[in-house]
RNA sequence: GGGCGCAUAGCUCAGCGGGAGAGCGCUCGCUUCACACGCGAGAGGUCCCUGGUUCGAUCCCAGGUGCGCCCACCA
């Protein structure tokens, strides 16, 4: 064993060695417990992150924990597919290639998707294996293979059949590249610096006319009203008048509503309803016509503008108005713009027919699972915010013009009924036309996604695996996606299946930036995950996201991280000293000293410190109560106690010793798996490796406090340089660990400085329990602890003659 | 605009009604036979501000200020 501990290279070869030998694979086995963390797919075109990897240390440490305990674990893995992302990677390559999917046909283009994703899909798992996380890799799954396909028709067609699905031309967000519509999760906003023109609208009997301040002027040829505050006093009397739009000359009526801001711009708004969200509703509320003037390639259709683009098309009409004197002012504004997240795009609202799925019923009984805490979201405050979103969750949009996803399984006749199956119908259900063709839109990804805890199963077969680990125990993710995923596996479950997915949904933290900003390419703040594994390896990587996990939003800490490799190194040099020290004996617990009855407590006790965290989800307080555990419970004290007897050759020493730490190696193994098993495999008469090692149970923690004493003198000491009065077993253990024949010569100053402190202490205490206010009003335990500590500081004043 | 989180040592963060802490950094001393990614000692803090509750507030309550995250978004 070299002195100091090198991850590179044991961690692979540990990743290699448990998968090869099976200890990932989850077999359903019904006379066994299960355990189950859903994890959350990653993107089939996605390469590892900060937060994929805190969010693999946190699922990771809970299925070796209770892989140890002897549960039957599943930690499924597995890819989303990822509708515009992957379709949007394959588009770039085909632009390369000087073609395009238009160009190549959607047949040709689905099949290239795939055998792209067969050649460079998927390396994110290998990623995962990277960070040593312990997912039965055999059973991984798509969320677009053939299986989970049928899953996916499955569930489609029995919420068509409950009447949840159905079809309506409404306003959504329409990304003019991918010729889709986007859900409102989808898209990204960004200020941007704009124009805002003023522009005249002329009332249509010639008195005089109504300003109106807009963005985009490219939009007035499908104005239809205009809109003012009922009681906007500059306005009322203009109620029920007509004016005339610019460009098109289309007299339209001016209309009341109390949706227009009286505060913005001129206080009157230009109502187009096919293409602006607010003036959709406001048109369908007043019964207005919808006409559009913008294409599914967001270039104009408006007469006159064909085929430009917006901008063009705006400058066409506000040159227009200039000419008539219908400008009344262009003036510099910075507003927020809505974009495609993938190709960031200018999203442009459109009014089209898609695919929805209706919420009202669908959301009740996850709301009741929520209410009643059956499911309980980690910390309380996600909890409460889950219940909010899912009470507004509006209507979900499915439908996507892409051709990468789930086709839908719906078959139009010449007739336009409509017939949905699970499988290609012969004949319309209506009319039963066989001349039938099939809906080309696809399903929204989370559609899909929503399915995982149980299509990964083989749900809607009933499997062996499905009984078994069907319903899970946890789910950890990121709070971002709530709202898209977790509340639609939850409604998906109890509806399909009848039983919650889970019991815990655990939202890990945000991992920021350095700088404590969100992580983004525009502020080059972003931290690359291969570089700290390469650095630090991945024990130290899980136990440093881990350690500072404690709050919603955690910044990204390089010295938490190496902290965990000095823990690793600490770690392994104490084994050093015990393998060398203790060749040949067996584990035993055969304390025969005050410091090893210590030990042996104090891993009970903090065993079941961690375990109390472990089951709260509290990785930041197991990880602290690990460092200490090791650094200062078993190597400053119980190691340097109990050397010289290892030394010695003392065979109950050297028993209890390797006992104690293969307690100490179990203990850390869920946080920091390679490092406790490399140490572990020097450990003579091991039967098994430590990821299949049992749990251990945690005992007596009566002498926990057994070295209390000592250690309150030693810092008397070390402050005072006075050797105080002790006998057996404390006397040994002080003069060994805290070596008073080497500490340096004091001067005086320092005894005094340390009686001074004392005296301090003394007087206060005297004070407080002398007030009868405080002994009469606190609890009794509280005072009762203010005289024990009295009674320790006369004590140490005492041993140093105050 | 809505929701949430955070403000404690130079930095990153614990603590959260009765002694102000850890890790890193810094200073000093240690080539002590597991470890210099180590051991020991030490310096360094009006615990954001203002009020309130309390015998007592860094901790609880109210208000304010600053920073951040998520969501929504006004033409």
């Amino acid at each position: 064993m070299q002195p100091r501990y090198e991850p590179r290279g044991v961690e692979e070869r540990w990743q290699r060695t448990w998968e090869a030998e099976g200890h990932y694979n989850a077999e359903a086995d019904p006379s066994r417990a299960p355990y189950v963390d859903c994890h959350p797919p990653p993107n089939v075109t996605g390469r590892l992150h900060t937060g994929h990897a805190l969010n693999l240390a946190v699922g990771d440490s809970l299925i070796r924990w209770k892989r140890m305990q002897g549960y039957n674990t599943l930690f499924q893995p597995g890819f989303d597919h990822a509708g515009i992302a992957t379709q949007n990677v394959v588009e770039r390559a085909l632009i390369d290639e000087g073609t395009s999917r238009r160009e190549i046909g959607r047949d040709a283009f689905v099949e290239r998707v795939w055998e792209w994703l067969h050649e460079y899909g998927g390396k994110i798992l290998d990623d995962f294996r990277r960070m040593g996380a312990s997912l039965d890799y055999r059973r991984s799954r798509m969320t677009m293979d053939d299986g989970y396909s049928r899953a996916v028709m499955q569930f489609f067609v029995h919420l068509y059949q409950r009447g949840w699905i159905y079809q309506a031309n409404r306003i959504i967000n329409w990304c003019p590249y991918h010729e889709t519509s986007l859900s409102d999760l989808e898209l990204e906003h960004e200020d941007v610096d704009d124009t805002l023109s003023t522009i005249r609208y002329p009332l249509a009997d010639g008195d005089g006319f109504i300003p109106i301040a807009t963005v985009r002027p490219a939009t007035i040829p499908a104005d239809v009203a205009v809109a003012v505050h009922p009681d906007d006093e500059r306005y009322r009397h203009l109620i029920g008048r007509e004016v005339i739009v610019p460009w098109t000359e289309n007299r339209v009526p001016v209309i009341a509503d109390e949706r227009v801001e009286r505060e913005f711009g001129t206080g009157a708004l230009k109502v187009t309803p096919a293409h602006d969200p607010t003036d959709f509703e406001i048109g369908r509320d007043h019964g207005l016509p919808e006409p559009s003037c913008i294409g599914p390639d967001g270039r104009s259709t408006a007469q006159g503008l064909e085929g430009l683009t917006q901008d063009e098309a705006g400058a066409k009409i506000l040159d227009w108005c200039r000419e008539r004197d219908l400008l009344e002012k262009r003036e510099h504004y910075r507003h927020s713009v809505t974009f495609c997240e993938r190709c960031h795009s200018r999203i442009e609202p459109r009014i089209s027919l898609q695919w929805w799925c209706s919420m009202e019923q669908i959301k009740q009984r996850p709301l009741e699972a929520l209410r009643s805490g059956e499911i309980r979201y980690h910390p309380e405050s996600q909890h409460r915010f889950a219940i909010d979103s899912l009470e507004n969750a509006p209507d979900w949009c499915i439908s996507r013009q892409i051709w990468w996803g789930h086709q839908i399984p719906a078959w139009y006749c010449r007739d336009g009924h409509v017939t949905v199956a699970r499988d290609e119908p012969s004949s319309c259900a209506d009319c039963g036309s066989s001349e039938l063709t099939r809906e080309t839109d696809v399903l929204d990804t989370w559609f899909s996604s929503a399915l995982w805890p149980f299509a990964t199963l083989g749900w809607p077969e009933r499997t062996p695996e499905l009984e078994q680990f069907y319903p899970g125990d946890v789910n950890t993710t990121a709070r971002d996606i709530i709202r898209l995923w977790e509340n639609r596996m939850i409604f998906s479950g109890l509806e399909l299946i009848g039983e919650r997915p889970f019991d815990d949904v655990v939202i890990h933290p945000t991992v920021l930036a350095v700088d404590g900003r969100r992580m983004s390419k525009s502020l080059g703040n972003g931290i690359d995950a291969f570089e700290v594994l390469d650095r630090f390896g991945a024990d130290a990587t899980r136990y440093g996201l881990l350690k500072n996990s404690l709050t919603q939003d955690v910044r990204f800490s390089y010295a938490a991280i190496e902290e965990g490799g000095k823990l690793s190194n600490k770690l392994w040099n104490a084994a050093r000293l015990i393998v060398t020290a203790c060749e040949g004996a067996t584990a035993a617990e055969r304390p025969t000293s005050l410091e090893e009855r210590w030990i042996i407590a104090r891993l009970s006790q903090t065993q079941r410190q961690i375990e109390g965290y472990l089951g709260a989800f509290d990785f930041a307080h197991a990880t602290d109560e690990l460092y200490h555990l090791t650094f200062d419970d078993f190597c400053d004290w119980y190691l340097e106690a109990v050397k010289a007897r290892l030394y010695e050759g003392d065979a109950d020493a050297r028993a209890t010793a390797t006992f104690a730490l293969e307690w100490l190696l179990k203990l850390l193994h869920p946080v920091m798996p390679h490092v406790t098993e490399e140490i572990w495999s020097y450990l003579p008469g091991r039967q098994t490796r430590l990821i299949v090692a049992s749990w251990p149970e945690a005992g007596d923690e009566s002498e926990a406090g057994a070295l209390e004493r000592i250690q309150e003198y030693a810092q008397v000491f070390r402050r005072s340089g006075v050797v105080p009065q002790l006998d057996g077993d404390e006397k040994r253990i002080f003069d060994v660990v805290v070596k008073p024949d080497r500490a340096p010569q004091r001067e005086n100053g320092n005894v005094e400085a340390e009686r001074a402190r004392l005296r301090g202490e003394v007087a206060r205490g005297e004070k407080m329990l002398a007030n009868e206010r405080f002994t009469a009003n606190a609890p009794a335990e509280v005072v009762a602890k203010e005289r024990e500590k009295l009674e320790r500081y006369k004590r140490e004043l005492d041993a140093i003659g105050g």
